[in-house]
DNA sequence: TACGTTAGCGGACTTGAGTCCGTTTGTCAA
DNA sequence: TTGACAAACGGACTCAAGTCCGCTAACGTA
């Protein structure tokens, strides 16, 4: 069940790539190692999409129909990386399933994963929630989120692990909501928990949901 | 313990409010009641402030000087709506708690009728949220939610209605972040959750923590 | 009532996002 | 190889947010 998730982010890959032309293809990697080198230097919020249109020797234009806003280009930075966590997850869930560990621990150390992960990618992930604009599309690293967290909740579930009359939907949501970003930041920041005490928030919510 | 809610809107009124020349009183109502108009007229997203400044007759400058963004004007509007909202809640905090319910029932009662209050209310919370940039400084409705909420817990352990073990503030950070106007917009739109199915989700996740 | 202080006023200006459209160029088929 | 045409390019342009600063007038004092 789990294993179809890796599907997802390939499908939408190739929406974009088919058929791209060469220089076009060019520019795409261009503008993303000068975005990333100018994201370095001076960090992600202080850069605008001009500067990076400048610094990449494109126009404007360009620049803009390759990415649609800059929480695009910085998705398309992080994509390589999220791969690999995902893969990296995916290969753990198999080696915890076949040891029996059982799904609502591998939930919870799914998101102890994910509080590291949305905390070094906090800069970037926040652009890609501004840009996208939570609740007017979906939003792609939330997507895949979510899938992860419902289909271990529904194995869990069918497993007999958790407590009769629970909105597991809902609880999915309850569990991610804490890893938006913008929330994420407000906690970090202003409650300024560290992301120990997030993880540890998180793994009490599964042990109450737990038979 | 609760009734100390009640002073924080006032002293951040007064913070603005002390010493505020008469002209500048008239431009603030007026600039207030143009937003209204011009807002119910269409819609609070597609009026600007150029706009709201040309329509009240006064300059940008003095829009901007009474209110330093979108946001904060949005944040006036509601400012009465929020009192009464306030103080309905107080009183019946009052009166439940005469009666003996439950701390817990309170809370699950408070966040049903806050779950209405931001349907009512998203597309003025969504200009506060963005105007305020939740993680930067703290946002004025979800801090005196939170002020509640912990308040409500707080009670609610002392009288042993909760389990032990419990990390009371993660929880109730837990339970508004289904309301950040952002997220609960996601859930509305996105995930079309109905406002009942998310009151129903707070109370069971109130439930999971009761002794 | 006259005056000086100082908050308040207004609109031109800056900054950044994102769009538009005339020009250029890669690609594929003949 | 060539040529037509769709795709890609670039930068000027629009639109809205928010700032700046010289001018105006309210208010408190004498």
């Amino acid at each position: 069940m789990i294993d179809r998730i890796e599907l997802i982010n390939p499908e939408w890959e190739t929406l974009h790539d088919r058929h791209e032309r060469a220089d076009a293809a060019a520019n795409r990697a261009l503008i993303l190692h000068t975005a990333e080198r100018l994201f370095a230097e001076r960090g992600v919020a202080s850069v605008n999409m001009a500067e990076i249109a400048e610094a990449a020797g494109v126009g404007k234009g360009t620049l803009y129909r390759r990415f649609a806003n800059k929480g695009e280009l910085c998705l398309s930075l992080m994509d390589q990386q999220m791969s690999e966590f995902q893969n990296a997850m995916l290969a753990k869930f198999h080696e915890w399933t076949v040891s029996g560990t059982p799904y609502l621990e591998q939930l919870s150390r799914f998101l102890e994963a994910l509080v590291d992960f949305t905390e070094l990618h906090c800069p970037l992930l926040s652009e890609v929630a501004h840009g996208e604009l939570i609740h007017t599309r979906l939003n792609l690293p939330h997507f895949w989120q979510y899938m992860t967290v419902s289909a271990l909740l529904r194995s869990a579930n069918s497993s007999g692990e958790i407590i009769d009359d629970i909105d597991l939907e809902f609880i999915g949501e309850t569990l991610l909501a804490h890893l938006q970003v913008d929330y994420f930041l407000f906690q970090r920041r202003v409650r300024q928990y560290s992301t120990a005490r997030i993880a540890a928030g998180q793994r009490m919510l599964v042990q109450l949901i737990a038979t």
